[in-house]
DNA sequence: GCTTGACCTTCTAGTTACTGTAAGGCTTAG
DNA sequence: CTAAGCCTTACAGTAACTAGAAGGTCAAGC
C-alpha cells in the first residue's frame, strides 16, 4: 500500500503521515525498490488510532501515550482510563472559560447601537473607559 | 514611562508589547536619549484594548480592525457590532464542538472497566475496532 | 518511444501569538 | 566599583501541521 491508499483509509493526509514519522510518532515502514513508503493493514489500524485520538483533542505527546497502551497487551485499564479522564476534565474547564467568554460576548452584541454613529458602548468597554460597565463586571442592573 | 511600567498597567508583558510593535499592531513609540522606549497613557489605553480583545478571542487582524475602529471617530457602531457578533458565532460554534467531544470522552469514560486488567473499550474504540459501538455512534441502547 | 498526469521523494519555510535565551548596554544604590 | 535590575536586539523554539519547490517514478495513451 502506498502513502496516499493508508491517507485514504485512514482519513489523514499524506503530509500528516509523513509528519507522524519525522516525530517518531509511528515507526518508519519498509521502502520499495523505488523508495516509496509500504504499508500494511496494522498501519491504517494505528493511524486510525491517532486520528481518532487527535479528534478527541489528545496532543501528540498524549496520543504517544495512547498508543504505547493500545500496543501494549500488559496495560492495565486504570492507565488508559487516567488519560481520558484527564482529559475530560481539561475539555470541561476550556468550554467553561469558552462559556464565559461567549456570555461576555453577547452581552457586547447586546450593548451595541448597531447604527451609523461613531458612539459605540463596545469600543467604551474594550478600552476600559467604562470599568464600571455593567456588562464587564456582570452587576446586571 | 518605560516599557516595564507600560506593561505592569496594561497587564501584558513586555515581550508582548514589543511583538505587537514589530507585527505593526502599535506604532512605534518615541525612544528616549538611551534608546528605551517611552510611553504615554494614550499607549497604556491601546494595549489594554488589545489585551481585552484577545481575551474575547478575537485575532491579531481581528484586532488591528477593531484597533482602527477605536481609533476612527467616524467609524459606525454597525461595523463593530458585526465584528463582535461574528465572533460570538464563531465562539459559539467552537463550544459545539467541544461538547460534542466532551460528551463522547465522557462516554468513553464509562466504559473503560478501570482495572488492572489489560481489556479497555476505550482502546477498542479509539482503534476503530469496534465500529458498530454505541459508544461512537450514540445509539445509546 | 514519448508524453502526460498522477503519483512519490526530500527539503525548506510558513502558520499563530507569543516565549525563552543570549549577549550586551544603561541606571542606580551601596 | 560593583551588583542588581532595568533596557536593547536578534535568534530560536513552541504545536501540529501545511504549502511549495524541485525532482524521481509509474502507468496509460498515442
Amino acid at each position: 500500500m502506498n502513502i496516499s491508499e493508508v491517507a485514504k483509509l485512514s482519513g489523514l493526509a499524506a503530509k500528516t503521515i509523513r509528519y507522524y514519522e519525522s516525530i517518531d510518532l509511528m515507526d518508519p515502514p519498509r521502502r520499495g525498490a523505488n523508495g516509496y513508503r509500504r504499508y500494511h493493514d496494522g498501519d491504517v489500524q494505528i493511524l486510525c488510532f491517532l486520528r481518532q485520538a487527535r479528534q478527541f483533542g489528545f496532543n501528540i505527546d498524549q496520543c504517544r501515550l495512547l498508543l504505547a497502551l493500545y500496543k501494549n497487551p500488559q496495560r492495565r485499564s486504570t492507565e488508559v482510563h487516567q488519560l481520558v479522564s484527564d482529559k475530560l476534565t481539561e475539555v470541561d474547564a476550556h468550554i467553561r472559560e469558552l462559556g464565559a467568554t461567549r456570555d461576555l460576548l453577547a452581552q457586547l452584541v447586546g450593548v451595541c447601537p448597531n447604527n451609523e454613529e461613531a458612539d459605540c458602548a463596545i469600543i467604551d468597554t474594550l478600552s476600559g473607559q467604562s470599568e464600571q460597565s455593567q456588562v464587564v463586571k456582570g452587576v446586571e442592573s
